[in-house]
DNA sequence: ACCTGAACACCGTTCAAGT
DNA sequence: ACCTGAACACCGTTCAAGT
């Protein structure tokens, strides 16, 4: 006797998203998750082997919706700066998921082609994929510190943002 | 009538960063650690209030280590860098846990004086605390993506390390 | 004063039994 | 076919009882 689905995979992912934002890592658990699409924790391994493909899922999500933004953001340095940053500040959780967990390398791959692109037009594609990496590596490294309350020796963050990203320019167009 | 101590706050320290580059984050629990210093698992609640403190001490003693390796390369942004690098290589789960639990963010500012002294060198004393969050957030960010094995499009990691080096100093001293 | 076994709460996961 | 209660293993933590 067939019984109607009561959730998804979809839906599964999109409370685990909600879950680690409002209660980070920790409160991301099989029995919260379940809760939350209506239904007992068990039943959630009938759609996902386990909670770290769970994370592994959330964190895709999370690289997908970033890679939107980037896109949206145009091929220009600071711009690609300025998108990566405010969706780190809007979803700090997944963010951090994102360089944490199983996260997908394919879907990071895909998140870098915009960066590659303005790398590209900047230095020439044979450095294009070294200057991608400075510029990726001093951002995520950047956000992550802010995020995690490490700029506490004073000085302004936006400026400290700013001051990079035109060094940067400037050593890359050097 | 008392009882000799049977271990200390620095061996269960020592057992859990050991614990936790053999096995992971997952695998530093209380009973791996009592188990590897001789004791019950509840015994290590009289040194230590609970595994968050663990962790937390965890990572200061990483950051105490880290700060040795970076006090002892000079006040050259290069050596610096390579000396973060080895350090990152030597010890990734101490390394990712830095920036990871409750870090003691007085630890990590400790840590930081080394760049400052050399940004200062390089850029002035007015830019020194901006190129010092520069040069840790591109340090930070590319080893973390080096130990996660984000570099996969190809490509010669210590060339796009050397590269990046290069084109921050020239940014720098523009 | 320190150590321990026993106990509790909580979580991930499996599985037989329901519909 | 999907869902569930019950059960198990494992972990963090507390505490009364030992020495």
């Amino acid at each position: 006797m067939p019984t109607p689905e009561r959730t998804s995979v979809d839906e599964i992912v999109a409370a685990g998203r909600e879950i680690l934002e409002a209660t980070g890592p920790a409160g991301l658990t099989m029995q919260a998750v379940a809760t939350r699409v209506g239904v007992r924790a068990p039943s959630l391994y009938k759609r996902i082997r386990d909670r770290d493909a769970l994370l592994a899922a959330v964190a895709t999500a999370s690289i997908e919706a970033l890679t939107e933004r980037l896109d949206a953001a145009g091929d220009d340095l600071s711009a690609l700066a300025h998108a990566y940053r405010g969706f780190a500040n809007a979803h700090p959780e997944g963010f951090r998921l994102m360089f944490t967990a199983a996260a997908p390398h394919d879907a990071l791959d895909r998140s870098a082609a915009p960066l590659i692109r303005a790398a590209s037009a900047l230095v020439g594609k044979d450095d294009a994929l070294d200057a991608a990496r400075l510029f990726t590596a001093w951002a995520t490294g950047f956000l992550q510190m802010e995020l995690s309350g490490a700029f506490r020796l004073g000085g302004d963050v936006d400026r400290a943002f700013e001051y990079g990203l035109r060094r940067l320019n400037a050593g890359l167009t050097a």
